[in-house]
DNA sequence: AATTAATCGAGACGGTACGTCGGGTCTTTAC
DNA sequence: GTAAAGACCCGACGTACCGTCTCGATTAATT
C-alpha cells in the first residue's frame, strides 16, 4: 500500500546512500564542519554531486541523517535501580555525547545552523533527541513514586539537560561539583516544580 | 613608552568602523546569517573590502563586536527586592535576549560557530555574558543570607541559565510553567549543591 | 549470407526512429543548435535515451540522418532549356537551401560541426550534397557541347557553388548583381579551365 | 578626452589578457575545440575563471580576439607585378590559410559557430577577414586597367574566395588544376560581371 | 503456450563543465 | 598609512548534460 512508489527506471542506490553517509561522518572529524563542502562529501564518497543533491536539500541534512542514528543510540536510555542513579546516568551520558562523542559534535554543529536555518531547526526538533531517554527517567521516577505524574516531562527535559547543555555549547568549564550532587539538585528541582 | 603606537599616516577612520558594525547588525536582521557576506558588508557601509580585513579577521569577529555591547546591555542585572524576585527577573530577560531580541540572534549564530570555530568560541567565553548578572544575582543572594557562600557560582549558572539557553537554542516550546515556579525550583536546586 | 543480422528479440521500432529524427528536426528549428541536446532530443521524442544511443553515435549523426533526404531533395537537378538556365537554377536552388531552408540549417551546422569532428566531415563528404546536382548541370552542358568533356567536375563545382556557399556562410550580403550575370561569369570561369 | 575611464581600482591585467589568449591558441591546436572549456583555459592561463568572464562573453569571443590579428596578418596582401600574380598569391595565400594555418583552423571553426550564433557571426563580419586583401588585389586591377572600375567589389570577393573556401571547408579535394589557370578563370569571370 | 532475447521508456548513476558567488589579496588613485 | 575601488586567483556552489547502467515491461522468433 505505498503510494508514489515509483515503478520505473533505475532505482536508487543504496551502496551510494551509505557511501555519501559515511564520507559525512569521516569528514566531519577530520576536517571540521568549515571545510565539509558538498564537493567533497561526493568525491570522498565516490559519488556524483548530483546524486547527493537528488536525495538530500543540504549538507545539515545530509548530516542530519549520518549523525542521528548514532546520536539518538549513545543517549538513549538503560534503566538503574534507582531515580537517581537514572538521573546521573542520563546527565553522564549527555555530557560525554555532547563533549567527546563524534555524533555529539555533529549534533552540536546542526543546533548551530538550526540558529539561522529554520529546516534544520524543524529537523532537530523532530528528532527529539534528549527529549526521549529523559522520558524514560521520568517515567519510571513517577512508577517508583519519586516523582508526581503531573510533573510537565518538558520543562523537566529542560532542567535535566540544560545545565550540561549550556556549558557544551558555550564551551564552560567543567565544574568541580559531582555529577551525585547535582542529579540530586536537579532532581528535587523537577519535583519542585508541581508544589 | 607606548608601544605599536602608529605614528605617522591617516588615522584609523572612527566613522568606516562604526558604518562597519552597523551595517553588519542590519543585515544579520535582513538577510540572515546564511546570506551574511563580507562583500555585502562592504557594500552597505560604504567601505572597502580591505577595511574589514584590516581591522577584523572574520565575519564572526565583527558580529561578535557589532552585537557584544547591546547584548551585555539587554542582560544587564538590576537589583531586585528579593532574591527569588532576582532570580525570576533574570530568568525572563534571559529568555527575552535569546527568543527576541537582535542582539541574541547575534549571540545564537555565533554560538553555533562556536561548535566548529575555536576562535569564535574563546571570544564568546571571554565575554561571559550570562555569568556576570547572575554573578550579581547570586552575590545579593549570599548577602542576604538566602545561599550559602560556598556555592559554586560556576554550576550554580549553567543550572540557572541552562533551561532557558537550551528551550531557546533547540526551539523546544516554552513551558506552560510561569516563571517564578521554575525560579524558585533553581534557586532551591542551587542551594543544594552545597548540601 | 546475411551478416549480424538478429534473428530474434524485440525489432527496432520503426516508430522511435521517426520520433528521434522529427524531434531533431523541431528542436534544431525552435531551440537551436546550441540547445540542441541529446537529452532534449530524447524527452522531445517520447523515447529512451538509450535508444538514441543504441541508433546514433552523436547528435551530429542523428541530425546528419534526420536532414539530408531533405537536403538532397531540394537541391536536385531538374533539367531546364539551356546550360545557362540549368546554372541559373542551381545557383538560386544553392542560396535558398543554404539561407532560407530549414534543411539547410541543419546542413550549416554540420559543416560547421565538420570543422573540428573528422567523423562529421566524413559523413558530410560522403553525401555529395553539392556534386550531385553539379554533375547533372555539367553532364547536360557537355552534352549540348556548351563545355569541353575534359571539363574537371570537381573543380567546376567548387566555382558554381564557391560564391554561394561562401556569402551564405559567413554571412555576406547578397549582391545586386543578377544571378544571370553571375552564372554567366561563372559558366565562362568553368569553360576557361580547359583553355 | 576618454570616455568611461575608471579611474579608481586596480587596472585590468594586460599579463592575464595575454595568457588567456596565448592559452586558447595552444588549447585549440593541442586539444580541439570540442575539448576547449573555459575551465580549461582558465587552468592553462594560470586564470581564474572569473577573469575570462569579465572580458569576454564566450568561448568564441575569446577564440576570436586570440586568432583575429595572426589570421589577418596571414592573408594580408603583398602587390605583385601583374593582376594575375596578384589572383595567384591571394588564392595560395587563403588556401594555406584555411588548411594548414592554426589561426585557420580557429577560423574555419568560429565560422562554424557562426552558423548558430548570432554574436559571433557579427565578430566574423566585422573582420572583413577576406574582404580586405581582395579589395587591395582589385583596386591594384582597377589601377592597372585589367578590370573595370565598376567591377562590384564584395561580388568579385565571393568569386574569387568562395571556391577555395568551399573546398577547405566542405573537405573536397584539392584539384588537379594549377592555380594559375584557376586564377585566370575567376579572374576573367569577375570581368565578366560588367559585360 | 513457454521460452528466449533484444528492444523499449524511465530514471538513477559517476562525471565534468557551466556561469556565479564569495573569500581573501593586490594594486591603483585619493586623502 | 589608511581609505574606496575594483581586478586578481581560487574554489565551492547548484545545475545541466554527458554517456552508462539497471529496472520492469514489451514484442517478436524459437522452442
Amino acid at each position: 500500500m505505498n503510494e508514489s512508489r515509483p515503478r520505473t527506471g533505475r532505482p536508487r542506490s543504496e551502496q551510494s546512500r551509505q557511501a555519501v553517509l559515511h564520507a559525512v561522518d569521516d569528514l566531519l572529524v577530520e576536517v571540521g564542519y568549515a571545510a565539509l563542502t558538498m564537493k567533497g562529501i561526493a568525491e570522498r564518497a565516490g559519488v556524483g554531486r548530483q546524486t547527493i543533491y537528488r536525495w538530500w536539500s543540504t549538507k545539515a541534512e545530509v548530516l542530519f541523517e549520518a549523525a542521528i542514528t548514532d546520536a539518538a543510540k549513545e543517549l538513549s536510555d538503560t534503566p538503574r535501580a534507582t531515580t537517581i542513579e537514572d538521573v546521573v546516568a542520563y546527565l553522564d551520558g549527555a555530557e560525554r555525547f555532547l563533549t567527546t562523542s563524534d555524533a555529539g559534535l555533529a549534533y552540536r554543529v546542526l543546533v548551530g545552523e538550526a540558529q539561522h536555518d529554520a529546516e534544520v531547526a524543524r529537523l532537530l526538533g523532530s528528532a527529539a533527541l534528549f527529549e526521549k531517554p529523559v522520558h524514560g527517567v521520568l517515567t519510571r521516577a513517577v512508577d517508583r513514586g519519586d516523582i508526581a505524574p503531573a510533573v510537565p516531562f518538558a520543562e523537566a527535559a529542560a532542567i535535566l539537560t540544560g545545565p550540561v547543555f549550556y556549558r557544551a555549547l558555550t564551551g564552560a568549564a567543567r565544574s568541580e561539583v559531582p555529577t551525585a550532587v547535582l542529579a540530586a539538585a536537579l532532581l528535587a528541582a523537577v519535583r519542585d516544580l508541581t508544589h
